[in-house]
DNA sequence: AATGAATGAGCCTTCATTCAT
DNA sequence: TATGAATGAAGGCTCATTCAT
């Protein structure tokens, strides 16, 4: 692909990304996009030829830009922190993720997950849902290394963890959580590792 | 209303709830169920005037044939049961309700909820969450006092396990778990306030 | 027809007469009237299949309404007032129908008129004109006699001023006339015959 | 707009025209104007959303048409013929319009100025008439300069011979007045102000 | 006679998709 | 490449009309 078609997907997939975060996935038409991004019906039709298609590859935009603030690279490069602290930092991110909503694609994830599961489609909900089980688990084993937490399965516990903030997350969309609600559930995740201390 | 309307309205009810079953709550349209149920186009708007409406009913009848095997109604009425074993009873119940994909109305019933919040219409889903999370609190209460449970807080832990248990449903819709983690997933659940004694 | 049915037929033409006031002709719809009449579906069916034949029925009884303060009847009754006098009440009565708009049949009646034409059916509305212009040349007629008005040709006349009373009244039904300005408009009219002297 | 819409407009209005002068205003379908248009049901879309709004385009160029042989324009050009010259000529001009029927608007104007009384909206009615009060004024008070009509209050007059006029055309479209019962209502409207000499 | 549920035709409107330029 | 006019399928909704009760 050329570079100029390049930065033309690029542009498309800005524009969509705004839609997609405002009406989901289901409602939004081509017409949307289009809209948006202020091109032709014609000249949308040149790079992608469905919604789906856009939303795939604004999902994978997304991807790339959390890929730069990665969070298994950050758990590595900072291997000197101690492992409270950065599970701390882990926790903060979970809940930024819990509390956005507007300019938040979540709603459309999920709409786009079902959609894939009727389609038979494999999406990319499974894939990042693995990475944040496997970073957690990271964080987890060198926190009972370093003597911080006790656990026995800290594979078990980071799989128990993230169903959990995937719960927050989808209770937060369907009914709202207060940010308090969060913040004292996190609590309660917390011991369940970590010797009470606060 | 008549009787014959109402038996009407069941015979729309049970029609559409095959179709929402299907297909979500959002890609129904009022010609899919009346396709489903056999009847006219006009003779559908004779009963209801959106799949909106449509599908409040389908949830209500739901939520009818819910309470013919009541939750709390058990609770109290065997109370001589242990604690342990209607928290047990609670939990299957829980992972039937995360298994069942199919012919369930659950990818319906987060889509809808997705809708409730554009619109700002209050949705069933709060309502739920919040009768599950009472009745949890009740067996840990109960179970506490038996000396069956340790656990400080009961409310706090009963949300706690209702998130995790959302996680659970919304994982399985999205990217399928199979029987086997719901099971040792559950296990984890129950040693967050059971002594381990497996 | 039995007296019943007479009777049931009233109720309806009553309810219609509401509804056609209201809405016009064309706009009117069996389920209107079966709404305004509270009366079922099938039951107007009995009686009526159209609007068309119920708002025949419904300017049958207007007419049937005007004729028991009929023109005609009155002037011949009172024959000793004088033709002025005489004049003066049939220029206030028309203007009464030129101002009246809401409650009054008006814009039913032009648009089943254009209705009519279009059908080739005769319609009501030129026995009206000729009996208005009738009644009036009968006033005119008189008047010469008496000395009161001068006029060579009372026919001509006559139709003369009924056009000009048709088109102030459908400029009031189509852009408004204050009551202001008819009233100068008819003295104009009055003009046309009447030795100055007011 | 550009040419290319334009001329398309141009294309449809001139299709609606024949469906309007036929049916009238209110019965008028977007499908009817598609079917005579011989374009795609979205086509029409794309320039018009509403049979009213095609009306209103329709109007606005008949205007231009009208405009093109403009009654004030020629009243002053031609400000060396006789006042009585001009008149004869309005008239004519009249009666054409009270005669024609079918090719016509008229009846789809009536209707849409009943409309537009319904939804509040100014129509183009009234505009038009006062256009030919002033017109028909302009005229009277050249006549008066130039002796040939006697007449006090030419403005009065003017609104009272369109009143007749307006009788005329709703006469004509409502139950049908031959040309020769027209001329003779010219004749008798202008011994109103000319003095007689036929 | 009377009811009102049921039907289906018909119009409205929006969009994905195509195609000539 | 890019445009945007044009198409037609699809779904929404209303109403005249019928018919079993």
């Amino acid at each position: 692909m050329s570079e100029r078609a390049d930065s033309k997907k690029q542009h498309i997939i800005k524009a969509a990304r705004e839609v997609f975060a405002l009406k989901g996935f289901k409602d939004v038409t081509m017409k949307d996009i289009v809209e948006k991004a202020q091109i032709s019906r014609g000249g949308l039709y040149l790079y992608y030829d469905s919604t789906e298609a856009v939303f795939r590859d604004v999902l994978a935009m997304e991807g790339e830009l959390e890929d730069e603030n990665d969070n298994d690279g950050l758990v590595t490069s900072i291997s000197d922190a101690s492992a409270g602290d950065i599970l701390m930092w882990f926790l903060r991110e979970q809940k930024k993720e819990i509390l956005k909503s507007r300019k938040s694609l979540s709603v459309a994830v999920y709409e786009y997950a079902f959609y894939c599961r009727d389609k038979k489609i494999n999406s990319i909900t499974k894939t990042r849902f693995e990475a944040e089980v496997l970073a957690l688990e990271k964080i987890l084993i060198q926190g009972v290394r370093n003597g911080e937490f006790i656990c026995d399965d800290p594979k078990a516990l980071a799989i128990d963890m993230m169903y959990t903030i995937e719960g927050m997350k989808i209770c937060s969309r369907t009914m709202g959580i207060s940010e308090k609600k969060i913040d004292s559930e996190l609590k309660i995740m917390l011991s369940r590792f970590v010797g009470v201390e606060e």
